[in-house]
DNA sequence: ATACGATTTAAACGAACGTTTGAACAACAC
DNA sequence: GTGTTGTTCAAACGTTCGTTTAAATCGTAT
């Protein structure tokens, strides 16, 4: 027979497995002996259903992305659907909002995928980089027209510039890679254990985030591609 | 003879090596003789000088973190040694500022060694957080509680957390990994190559911070270590 | 029962990894 | 000169890596 089978869940055992390894140890730190172990699965069944190791990872990726991708365009769609364009509060809302919601559903991958995720965003790798550009492309696309309209008085390129920074702050915080806990003392409680971890992470980041987004423009010249010169002042 | 030699500058010639593929590669991903190829120097050479290739990634960031860490400690001990207690936005420039300083100074290994800095503080294996966590202790001790004095109407953990997000900001931004870059088109100029990325980077970045750092606190309830139970509200 | 496509298995492949070795080489002390 | 010490070198070490192979096994349709 050729498809329709009623699959062994070999796949998704191996998927499930590299999922948490590479969130645990990365990429190029998780070998595919790990990886099978850990599925219980035959060495060569990563080849075999998935080619390689790259393509196992982007498999990985694809599988809780496309639900992501798609939340986020409906909720995009269905604000811009309205009489008047989506506020900045509630595009951030949209988009940050429906990761972190990722975080509580097991059956999206749960904080497991979410601290993956902010750890695989810089992951310094070629096909990787690539692959997350092709994937988010679109989505990235759309919320970045979104901004311009919600804040026509701010430089384009200063609204990229927050949005990255934004990703920046909420890719860490997600990661919980974090190199200053130790030293800090103080335990962030990021962990895929606890079940109200991306409850938490919600209300920390939210707030933050908008506050940088709306903090005052820097002081020097702004590049005059717009509308009118915005000294220092509040950005929205 | 035993000391004070006119040392060969093979040890320097690795590190610089090593500082710039880290960086482009990250650590798992740049092999020894990859390293020890671009400084021209044999590939038995690491091992003899620095003994392993863990010890020598330490050695790549202790060379430089020497100083960052000395600088950030004397601006606090600057400021602390006035009639009142530094302000916020005081802080947090002696602790980022500093930072984005190394990026125009070529002796403290500029833009390559920020960007390698900001990309292996999210690196999950186990010794290099260990490092870091003990490099940063005693700074990011003295930081944090020079946060809690200037601002004493908002919780510890809040704090703590704006912290880190501030921190997650900033390595995103000057890792430049940012794998969305490729996906919104537009080129965020943070290249070892641009002289003036680290003055870009710092009007960029500092207001988002400060934004970020002052806005309202969280709605829920907070736990009531301290005076006032400062509900939602301006922090600072 | 037989045939066949899909899957699993144990074993091996060549390549690349970090590290070690022991000889060669340099500079200085005596 | 000889001896000593710090450094470089080519070569090899044993291990692990991702991948491939060919036989074995399973489920089902004929």
């Amino acid at each position: 027979m050729n498809e329709a089978r009623v699959v062994p869940d070999t796949r998704e055992r191996i998927l499930d497995a590299a999922e948490r390894l590479f969130m645990e140890s990365g990429y190029e730190g998780t070998s595919m002996r790990l990886i099978t172990g850990a599925a219980g699965v035959n060495l060569a069944a990563v080849n075999y259903h998935f080619g390689s190791k790259e393509a196992l990872l982007r498999e990985v990726f694809r599988r809780r992305l496309a639900w992501l991708n798609r939340e986020r365009l409906r909720l995009l769609d269905e604000m811009e659907a309205g009489a008047e364009p989506p506020k900045p509060s509630a595009i951030l809302e949209a988009f940050f909002g429906t990761l972190m919601r990722m975080g509580t559903d097991e059956s999206l991958g749960g904080m497991t995928f979410l601290r993956l995720l902010g750890r695989t965003l810089t992951e310094p790798a070629d096909f990787i980089r690539a692959f997350f550009a092709g994937e988010y492309a679109e989505v990235v696309d759309r919320y970045k027209r979104a901004l311009f309209r919600a804040l026509p008085d701010v430089p384009h390129e200063e609204i990229i510039w927050r949005f990255h920074l934004m990703l920046g702050a909420m890719s860490y915080a997600i990661a919980g890679t974090d190199a200053l806990q130790a030293a800090t003392g103080c335990e962030l409680r990021t962990s895929p254990d606890d079940p109200h971890a991306a409850e938490h992470l919600a209300a920390r980041v939210m707030p933050f985030l908008l506050g940088g987004l709306r903090a005052p423009l820097p002081q020097f010249a702004v590049p005059p591609e717009q509308q009118r010169t915005s000294g220092p002042g509040k950005a929205a």
